[in-house]
DNA sequence: TTGTAGGCGTTATCAG
DNA sequence: CTGATAACGCCTACAA
């Protein structure tokens, strides 16, 4: 550890410069001397101190992440295909979780300022121009599911208002005529995209909407099991229920099994993410499903660009497509292809 | 950005060394001075150079977290846990994730060296001494939910044995006696465990035991799917079952209800984790619970004084308790308590 | 209480 | 092809 590149120039019979050459494939050495360099350093098991590297040439090799709350399969999920992708490209990653508020954005984005060459930021909850103005404008940034209407940040995003818009068209087409959803926050701005696809489904479709059928929920389990009990209650009874995410479909189917409702005989119901347990709730859960990991990956991809490219680099907003996946839970009747 | 503790010096009439005795509340400081460099400080934006810090001190402030892949619900949890400890002192957390193979493992242990203050590793599918082998002496290492016998590293682990054996006198309790577990991989430490404490615990109770009870498993919602769908099969047929982990147990669910058996008249079935989706289920999963985040906080904490105690720092291996939840999959009568 | 100056380990710019 | 050497930004004795 204590072993500097002093040490290893001094064993092999050269000056640092030229341990430096090799270490950075940065002009020419000599073939031989070369390969005695890279077998003493071996031998010492040197490896260059990082800090004093990152001194010299201002970059560090790392990336951020900003998270809002390190929270059930789909972070993981984000996580994972940002990290592989970092790999990849030779970065490391460092990780800050848990800022639902303004405040503790702008505190983990000081923190990390001058430790990273780029940064993910995903704060759904936060507002565009809030976000806006505690970015750091000398430092790559890649808004991960913000709101960015009107901005100029790279940008990448799951097709929340197609996704949602789509499901709902399908219920309806179904001959379900009384759709209800299941909100997430409205701070958020996933669920505010998906409740605007569920209105415009409805709208297009002339179909009825009540304000009542719009239940606010939280995205957990739990707010979902609450939300369908009260709606359960509903007279007359929507016969189709769209969450705005899985993990309140599944508290839902729970709270309406436990209201003896049948799904999908007395209403259907779908979610959003397509969580790998979706397929086997019972019965199987319908969702829109999104490519998770890739949404990291992509967004990591632009970071890369935009740090390497650093200049000249065109800012790109991105939106990931979703895709249908039509299971029991709103009707399907076969019980082979529901999995 | 490019504002240095010199500028700041200029701007505020004193010297650097004054300066830097301010930001790092070392050495006395006029209370006049401090607070003029403070306001000159915050104005022109000045945040320290965190490499030129490391350079010198030797130290990152950055703690690394090696993790075998970021796969559901629980490593989520475990990384939640690790964060928010880390950010309450003051540290960063470098992560590195999908390290299956003993030689990915090396080379992220080579890639973090001299960036980080000290190590979490989380690698259940390698065996200790190979583990030991890689390990850096000179950094400091908290193991988490490795295979720790016979060494002397900080570890933490959750009671996996005592867990399971809980969990399978239970179900004996309840009059079941064909007991039969999806296991985890045979390479992975809490599978083995798990699978120990299922064996001693028909042992102990003097229940029967099968080898074609012992149906391999991989921790995810399909493995356990297959492994119940083969189970099913069986002649007798188990009247329980307990897979090692909720996501199995899940996909055991499913399989369950396409082969027309009823869970539990037919047969019970338990987890293990207790997500927080394993109550929502149909009908609500038994579980042994595990206060996920709080092994990963508690990790930090063990790492966090080795770090800081560095030297004379009494090495610990601690055991996280678990607790069984009792709901309707394995039998429990009444509908009200089982949520 | 404050200032001066040396050095942390590398890289990069010059000469040779 | 190789070797000195000046930065990089900061901390920390040691002096004043």
């Amino acid at each position: 550890m204590s072993v500097t590149i002093r040490d290893v120039a001094r064993a092999a019979g050269v000056s640092v410069a030229t341990v430096s050459r090799v270490f950075n494939n940065s002009g020419p050495v000599h073939e031989e001397t070369r390969a005695r360099i890279r077998e003493v350093a071996g031998a010492l098991r040197y490896s260059p101190n990082s800090a004093a590297r990152s001194l010299i040439t201002a970059k560090s090799n790392t990336l951020g992440v900003l998270l809002p709350d390190l929270y059930g399969e789909f972070f993981s999920e984000v996580i994972r295909g940002i990290d592989q992708t970092a790999q990849q490209n030779g970065y490391h990653v460092l990780v800050s979780s848990s800022h639902e508020t303004q405040a503790r954005i702008e505190g983990a984005m000081r923190a990390m300022r001058g430790r990273v060459d780029g940064l993910i930021v995903m704060s759904p909850d936060i507002d565009a121009p809030t976000l806006a103005a505690n970015l750091p404008d000398s430092l790559p940034v890649v808004l991960l599911n913000c709101a960015v209407e009107g901005t100029t940040y790279d940008a990448i995003t799951v097709d929340n208002f197609g996704g949602a818009y789509a499901m709902v068209r399908h219920l309806l087409s179904t001959g379900r005529n009384r759709v209800a959803i299941i909100t997430g926050s409205s701070r958020n701005y996933d669920a505010r995209e998906r409740l605007r696809g569920y209105r415009a489904a409805l709208h297009d479709a002339g179909a009825e909407r009540q304000e009542g059928w719009e239940i606010p929920g939280d995205f957990t389990e739990t707010g979902g099991y609450q939300a369908a009990r009260a709606l359960a209650m509903l007279s007359p009874r929507p016969n189709a229920l769209f969450a705005a995410n899985d993990a309140m479909a599944i508290g839902a189917l729970s709270a309406l099994r436990k209201a003896d409702l049948s799904v999908p005989g007395d209403i259907a119901v779908a979610g959003f993410d397509d969580i790998p347990m979706a397929r086997y709730m019972n019965p199987p859960l319908t969702s829109v499903h999104v490519e998770i990991s890739e949404l990291g990956a992509r967004a990591m991809g632009v970071l890369l660009a935009a740090v390497q490219e650093k200049n000249r680099h065109e800012r790109q907003q991105v939106t990931l497509p979703t895709t249908l996946v039509v299971r029991q839970s709103c009707g399907m009747e076969s019980k082979q292809t529901g999995m």
